[in-house]
RNA sequence: GGAUAGAUGGCCGAGUGGUCGAAGGCGCACGAUUGGAAAUCGUGUGUACCUGUCAAAGGGUACCGUGAGUUCGAAUCUCACUCUAUCCGCCA
């Protein structure tokens, strides 16, 4: 949701932008917007005019004369009506405006490849080795079966298709890679914070969620809660309406919640296994920095630069992909994922996804602060990125691990959170 | 789930129909005073939008939890909703 007066200004610009991501006029069309917008402000002003007369009439009644009261009455009463239909129009063109307003995306950084879809995506480059084994490798779901690591089967039947129970090491493996996420956001300076899963309205339209994807959400329509697919949901919007000192920034936060997603478009997706269920349970990193694109550039190569430290500390083969304009989602200026290697598919899988809103979620979550230079009141950027998500990110986890008999190394630097065990399996 | 109380500016807090964007205090900023500091004194200190301008100054409109209503006029009256606090019940 850029600011109007820099689409009416910068009109060429957006339109490439708008085109970059993929909108025909029919999605959004900017000719009329801006008429509309024109449209509203002569409303504005006339009736604002209108209001000023109404007050000195209003102001007048007080002090009139016992006979002049009641001409008075009458006139500001007449001013009333008109201004009450003006209100009307007013408002009914400025819901038609927000709702306009709602559907803009974010305009794509000149850095990100132009392209319609995710072939387009750019591989910035590839860290680690792709494993060699001398045995015949097994999938995830294999080595859970063999390792007395899950329930799948049986939690189907219980909760449904896209659900997951793991237990034994691997459950406890899953609990100790939130762990270890969390301290090392802690060490770069953030602040662990375990939020809801529940949402309202309100925050959905926030994030950008709304009014984009509302089949991808649960909805509790017995108490008008939403489920959170992220805990970028809450967090973005935890601080709205506030307007931060410039000295608060950068705020950073590394959230921990269950997350909840309907996955309706992905109908005969990877059905089987940990890679995509309804429900898992992600660290979120989330920054709010000051509003300034280099500003937030920095910060996105920092988040881009934690997450990847997460898959070399645990030994995982990654690549860095820039996703292209067509592929980002409407909030995005600028967007990286790290897909680790799968080794059972032969190919690398998201495990994170990394992004720079500039201050497109600000401007809807009204979230401000004041900049030391000038004291003005500025929108502030955000950031977010995911730490770990699980189930999924086991799924690499254990299948590059894996030894011929089923077991499962765990990385030096993972040991200190599973105990100290430098292997997991039966027959570990 | 039941009962009660409440929601005003960065914070505290006054204000129950008219000049209230809102007293007073705290905080903050600047200035005076000081060798320096504290204390003291003075001045200033919300946001959005419209108008205006090269920029500003200036003028205007709206905002006292949210939405609707009464009225010529609402922070103040009416209704609905949301949220917060406390107590009781239930509960991981």
């Amino acid at each position: 949701m850029p600011d109007i007066k820099f689409i009416i200004e910068n009109k060429d610009l957006v339109q490439d932008g708008l085109t970059k991501k993929g909108y025909t006029k029919e999605d959004l069309d900017l000719d009329e917007l801006i008429a509309l917008h024109k449209q509203i402000t002569t409303l504005k002003t006339s009736s604002q005019s209108l209001a000023e007369e109404k007050n000195k009439l209003s102001n007048q009644i007080k002090s009139a004369s016992a006979e002049d009261r009641p001409n008075i009455i009458a006139k500001s009463k007449e001013l009333g009506e008109k201004f009450k239909l003006q209100e009307q129009e007013l408002s009914d063109l400025s819901e038609k405006f927000d709702l306009m307003m709602l559907k803009m995306p974010n305009m794509p950084s000149p850095e990100t490849p132009v392209g319609p879809d995710d072939s387009a995506n750019v591989v910035r480059r590839y860290v680690g080795e792709v494993p060699h084994f001398d045995f015949e490798p097994k999938d995830h779901i294999e080595l859970m079966e063999i390792n007395d690591w899950s329930e799948m089967e049986r939690i189907a039947k219980v909760s449904g298709t896209r659900t997951y129970a793991i237990k034994n090491e691997l459950a406890k493996l899953e609990l100790a890679m939130h762990m270890f996420v969390l301290d090392k956001l802690r060490s770069y300076g953030f602040q662990v914070i375990t939020v809801p899963s529940i949402s309202k309205e309100k925050p959905l339209y926030g994030q950008g969620y709304l009014p984009f994807s509302r089949d991808e959400v649960y909805y509790l329509p017995q108490d008008d809660i939403y489920l959170s697919g992220t805990a970028e949901l809450i967090l973005n919007s935890l601080r709205a309406d506030e307007i931060l000192t410039e000295s608060e920034l950068p705020v950073l936060y590394a959230g921990f919640s269950p997350c909840f997603r309907r996955e309706a478009g992905a109908a005969g997706k990877d059905t089987r296994g940990l890679v995509r269920v309804h429900q898992f349970m992600k660290t979120e990193q989330f920054v709010i920095c000051a509003g300034d694109v280099n500003e937030s550039e920095k910060w996105h190569q920092k988040l881009l630069q934690i997450s990847e430290e997460v898959l070399q500390d645990f030994e995982l083969p990654y690549r860095v992909l820039e996703v292209c304009t067509g592929d980002m989602g409407a909030p995005k200026y600028r967007q990286y994922d790290l897909e680790a290697w799968v080794p059972s598919q032969n190919c690398y899988r998201e495990t994170h996804s990394c992004s720079n809103i500039t201050d497109w979620q600000a401007r809807r979550t009204n979230l401000r602060y004041r900049a030391n230079a000038d004291g003005k009141v500025k929108y502030v950027h955000t950031l977010n990125n995911t730490g770990i998500a699980t189930p999924r990110a086991l799924v690499p986890f254990i299948e590059n691990h894996q030894n011929a008999d089923g077991t499962v190394n765990i990385p030096p630097k993972l040991q200190p959170y599973m105990g100290g065990i430098k292997k997991i399996g039966k027959n570990a």
